[in-house]
RNA sequence: UCCUGAGUAGCUCAAUCGGUAGAGCGGGUGGCUGUUAACCACUAGGUUGGGGGUUCAAGUCCCUCCUCAGGAGCCA
């Protein structure tokens, strides 16, 4: 095809201006007037548009452009030019315009704001507006960030598997993958369904988690993350869960539960700097449109250390805070969404971690502590979003591993070779997991889940 | 899965005590010397989510189903 600048290109202007270029995109929105006439069009590279300046004698198909609809695919070539009106400080004066895809008056897309929840039911138009455009940008950009963070920190980055053998990661209910008949599918002999005879001679699901199979790496090649994606079959329906979200898990051999959060708070902290400085037209949109002083609160955590708190004293702090909450504190509990509000939006007002929570309500691969009835967890929770870490030190002790799986009443066969691990040179280690989406919508202030993943998968929509 | 709320024009919404379904935007036509969510005039556009019921009369009240949203649980 024909070389096209990008819109973005276009409005820095510099050496472009003053020579012919073309640029190729979408109409946004077309002013038809009697001497001169005006097209914003925009190519997704950027936020703004760039303003297309056209005239009957411009045009040797003028009235065909002066209908054009918003939504309508053009190559326009002109010269880039000063702009002779004010909003702009470039535009392009077209010699030609040719309509590549035309788009009739039925296009949901107006001139004017819809509903998040209409723009939902067309995903696959959404991505062409302003806000969605956004979204994915900055979707794009942090990926690119975490990816450079751990980079620069010399971690390696493993592809931990997508289908899983184990059922036992035990962070929720889980999607089966199969090649068996839903009808009629091989039986046992008691009646039972022929798991022996699916594709993997046994029984298969996609992942909930990389951690186990990142430990495994973390103790070989010392610091590793995953950053792929992952599935959780519950019938979660709220604003910040979905069916299929990319997750990033780091896992650091000789690693504590302090250097963990230590880790979690410069990794954050640099992603977002990160962001702040690379897509600084777009954090400004959600600044004012989506959530203001977005841009202002996520300047001050980039310098101001995340607060740490021991369950056992968020406790207390909830026990003497005077708030009527739904559910009563106590100490054991775990805690709610309406307490964690209370920690990080009233007490604190911004990040903060709490650690070493109960052993009853963790996870078996939890490190113990030594006073017997905590484990090295930590859950970093920040405002509006509510929990976007969780972490822990791993328990490497064979034997208080192995007791903490029977305790628990899990099969031990079906760790076998997690447990090797702690047989054969084991040794000090930690990691946390970020929810990929969570972070967008901390970092943009969006507030459903459902909004900066391309097309959501939740219980009961898989439209798209 | 539970609780609450909402479905009215393509979109965003209004419609008082149950009494003739409206507006803005978008579309069409015409106008306009540089517009910026352009502006001005005219115009088309409706099985009020589906089904049933009460009533002289239902967008409005009752029953039921569907869909969506928010909250809770689970978690990232």
């Amino acid at each position: 095809m024909q070389q096209r600048i990008p819109v973005k290109q276009a409005l820095a202007g510099g050496e472009l201006t003053g020579g012919t270029i073309t640029v190729m995109g979408w109409v946004r929105t077309n002013r038809a007037g009697k001497a001169v006439s005006f097209i914003e069009l925009n190519d997704g590279s950027c936020l703004k548009g760039l303003q297309v300046v056209y005239t009957a004698e411009s045009l040797s198909n003028y009235d065909e452009v002066s209908r054009v609809l918003t939504g309508a695919c053009l190559s326009v070539t002109g010269q880039l030019a000063p702009s002779e009106g004010k909003g702009q400080s470039v535009e392009l004066k077209a010699y030609t315009v040719q309509l590549v895809g035309d788009c009739d008056a039925t296009f949901p897309l107006q001139k004017k704001r819809h509903s998040f929840e209409y723009l939902r039911t067309i995903a696959h138009l959404r991505p062409r507006t302003n806000t969605f455009g956004a979204v994915f940008r900055v979707r794009s950009v942090l990926a690119y960030a975490i990816h450079r963070f751990f980079n620069e920190r010399g971690f390696v980055w493993v592809h931990t598997p997508i289908i899983t053998g184990s059922d036992c990661e035990g962070a929720g209910e889980m999607f089966r993958v199969s090649t068996l008949s839903p009808t009629d599918p091989p039986r046992t002999e008691g009646g039972e369904v022929d798991w022996a005879q699916d594709f993997f001679g046994r029984q298969t699901n996609l992942t909930v988690s990389g951690q186990l199979s990142g430990e495994m790496f973390a103790l070989a090649l010392g610091n590793i993350y995953t950053f792929g994606p992952t599935f959780r079959a519950e019938n979660s329906n709220t604003t910040r869960h979905a069916s299929e979200f990319w997750m990033i898990e780091p896992e650091m051999a000789f690693h504590d539960l302090a250097d963990n959060a230590r880790l979690a708070q410069d990794f954050l902290q640099f992603i977002i700097r990160h962001v702040l400085d690379h897509c600084p037209e777009d954090m400004a949109f959600f600044d004012q449109w989506v959530k203001p002083g977005i841009v202002a609160r996520l300047e001050a955590l980039t310098t101001t250390p995340f607060e740490t708190i021991p369950y056992t004293e968020a406790v207390r702090l909830l026990q003497q805070s005077g708030q009527a909450f739904q559910y009563p504190v106590s100490w054991g509990i775990d805690l709610q969404t309406e307490h964690e509000r209370w920690l990080t939006e009233t007490h604190v007002g911004r990040p903060v971690f709490v650690i070493d929570y109960p052993k009853e309500i963790k996870a078996f691969y939890m490190r113990q502590n030594d006073d017997g009835r905590t484990v090295a967890a930590m859950d970093l929770l920040v405002p509006g979003v509510g929990e976007i870490i969780g972490g822990s030190q791993r328990e490497e002790r064979h034997d208080r591993l192995l007791a903490r799986i029977n305790e628990m009443g899990l099969h031990e066969q079906d760790y076998w070779w997690y447990l090797e691990s702690r047989r054969f040179g084991s040794a000090p280690h930690a990691g946390f997991g970020l929810g990929f989406e969570r972070a967008i919508m901390y970092i943009t202030g969006m507030e459903n889940i459902r909004d900066v993943v391309p097309f959501p998968r939740t219980p009961d929509n898989c439209e798209f």
